[in-house]
DNA sequence: ATTCGCTGCCAC
DNA sequence: AAACGTGGCAGCGAAT
């Protein structure tokens, strides 16, 4: 065994143990095992520290069993090629610890390197802070050293803002860890990796959260391949649509024929000149014609009878798809044939991902046409059908939803108490998720309470902890965060006989977000172990056609491209890695997570 | 000239 | 007017 344990450093001549070893007898240290622990019932891997010097080197260590002695410390001027001949040497089992995967995984891709697992310290301690109510205080590799040596803790480096289609070449990220001058990055690092570790297993439900972790940070190595491969994008399709929606494309700054033409006919109809992008003016043109309006937005405006109304509600409909996804967003967002988005992981409370610039979780559905698999390639669309309401059946563990959700159609079951309305059903279920209570929603509500007690009883327990200031927690332990100091002293400090009418809405406010979290937010691990799973299959696939990609997640779906010859297995890749993402983390329920698959040459027909 | 809150619409 | 959660983003227009 002991040839197992260091980088393959002859050959390739790229590896250089400046330092050589710490322990000459380190490959005692483990009975040949290291690489195979059992953690939480899960199999864990070996684990590597690595930190980069900014100029395209780094150092790197092995990283012992629990008390172990730590191995072989590497100092090396290429660190791609250190991690490409590790894991060459590795069989891919070794799980990278970094300080922040944006950091450095950008750069190994540039060198066609993929990472099959990491450790990325700041949304670990992201996640860790938020669960002992400290959401929002600094994650960095250096703040949390400064808060494990009681030193100032350093406020979190500003995130670059979305670099757009043709971001600069790139280099491995300069030093944004955080760490004081004269403390060793690398020594950092590892201390606080295993300062992580024990915090993890410390909580009421370690393996949870171990596994939270580790698809948190599966996310981020997926987050930066999808930007690196991109949606593969047809701007000559994108521009037919806009062409013959709006007119010929007009010079910057000037309105599309279309909208011009429209602006004018508006402006006729309310007999003064009214810019339709303006709310104010519009306001005031309705109350000049005698149907004053409370607000201008397209719902209210439909219930007013007048001939403006048809012209200003194609307006802002075409108004939107000129600025949101005009030519001007076509010309920053896509370059050679791919739609590049930034993803901000962990950039949504609830564990749903953000994204920097382009809106990529608002594609409209007028613009999925131009997403359009390359010659000789498919797009698989998997989408997690009612993922919430299925969720909460899980979570709850109310007999008769979990029965609902072992079908096709959770809404099935409850429509039949509606009499067979299933709208109805599907408001119903919907308003306990958002703790809607207006409209219609009472007396759906009260069908749903009778029929599934205890999943509002869940909700309604997540949503009681809220407005009285608590914490609530996802099913593997991403934590909401603590109300603020404004929302403590309006809720709870008010004086005389009660809240406040301020307090009480703040509270209900939050009763409702945290009513949302637990599910949402358990919805939104779900979706990333499922991720995780898929990465792992399609990296198993392999292809002599090219490789499978992930190219596109938004919540609850994910878009593949592929070569053809390999789309069946990549659609078994996806069948498996739900049923897998289903039982890893609820084990052995009835509640099934159906997933619609669809194998389209375009996105617009999923 | 720049910043920022507001409005309104898009996605899930 | 309605009383539903999480977000991004463009345009407006007042404040600076």
């Amino acid at each position: 065994m002991a040839g197992r344990v260091g980088p393959p450093a002859s050959g390739s001549g790229r590896v250089e143990p400046r330092w050589g070893r710490y322990h000459a007898d380190q490959t005692d240290r483990s009975g040949g095992k290291a690489e195979n622990l059992v953690f939480h019932g899960r199999l864990e891997h070996m684990r590597i520290a690595v930190v980069s010097d900014g100029e395209g080197g780094g150092r790197l260590r092995e990283l012992g069993s629990g008390s172990g002695p730590h191995g072989g410390l590497w100092q090396v001027s290429d660190l791609a090629g250190a991690i490409s001949d590790y894991q060459g040497y590795a069989g891919g089992s070794i799980r990278w610890i970094w300080a922040a995967t944006d950091d450095l995984y950008p750069a190994l891709m540039e060198h066609s390197l993929r990472i099959p697992r990491c450790h990325d310290i700041a949304l670990v301690e992201s996640l860790l802070l938020a669960y002992h109510g400290r959401f929002g205080e600094a994650r960095s590799l250096g703040a949390a050293w400064a808060r494990l040596h009681g030193r100032d803790v350093p406020p979190d480096p500003v995130s670059r803002a979305g670099e757009g289609a043709d971001p600069q070449p790139t280099l491995f990220e300069p030093d944004r860890s955080a760490i004081p001058a004269g403390v060793d990055r690398l020594d950092a690092l590892i201390e606080v990796h295993a300062d992580q570790q024990r915090r993890i297993a410390e909580l009421p439900h370690p393996g949870r959260f171990a596994l939270l972790a580790s698809v948190e940070s599966a996310g981020a190595l997926a987050a930066v391949e999808m930007s690196h491969s991109g949606v593969p994008w047809r701007a000559d399709i994108h521009d037919a649509v806009l062409t013959e929606h709006l007119g010929a494309r007009p010079p910057s700054g000037m309105r599309p024929p279309v909208l011009a033409e429209l602006a004018g006919r508006i402006s006729e109809e309310f007999g003064r000149r009214v810019n339709p992008d303006s709310p104010t003016q519009l306001l005031k043109a309705f109350s000049a014609i005698g149907h004053p309006v409370p607000s201008t937005r397209s719902w209210v405006i439909k219930q007013v009878d007048h001939p403006v109304v048809p012209l200003l509600l194609r307006y802002k409909e075409l108004s939107r798809l000129h600025s949101a996804h005009g030519w001007t967003w076509l010309e920053n967002w896509v370059s050679r044939g791919r739609f590049r988005p930034d993803y901000v992981v962990g950039g949504v409370v609830s564990g749903r991902w953000a994204t920097r610039g382009g809106g990529a979780l608002q594609i409209p559905k007028a613009i999925r046409k131009a997403v359009v698999a390359d010659p000789e390639w498919t797009l698989i669309a998997a989408d997690a059908g009612q993922l919430e309401p299925r969720v909460l059946a899980a979570v709850s563990g109310d007999d008769a939803l979990a029965a609902a959700a072992g079908g096709d159609d959770l809404y099935a079951p409850l429509a039949r108490s509606f009499g067979g309305d299933r709208q109805r059903a599907k408001v119903a279920v919907l308003s306990a998720l958002y703790g809607q209570t207006g409209g219609d929603a009472a007396p759906l509500l009260r069908t749903m309470r009778r029929d599934y007690p205890s999943a509002l009883a869940y909700v309604d327990s997540a949503a009681q902890a809220g407005e009285e200031g608590g914490l609530v927690r996802s099913w593997l332990g991403r934590t909401c965060p603590q109300p603020s100091q404004m929302w403590r002293r309006l809720v709870l400090d008010g004086t005389g006989g009660g809240p406040s009418r301020d307090g009480g809405r703040s509270a209900r406010e939050r009763g409702r977000f945290t009513r949302n979290f637990v599910v949402q937010a358990t919805a939104a691990e779900w979706a990333l172990v499922f991720m995780a799973a898929v990465r792992r299959g399609l990296a198993e696939l392999g292809s002599t056609y090219g490789t499978p990609q992930m190219v596109f997640f938004q919540h609850d779906e994910l878009v593949l491209h592929v070569p053809r010859p390999v789309a069946d297995s990549a659609v078994a890749v996806l069948y498996a890695a739900a049923e897998e993402a289903r039982t890893l983390m609820f084990g052995d329920i009835s509640v099934r997570f159906p997933l619609e698959v669809a194998v389209v040459d375009c996105y617009a027909d999923a």
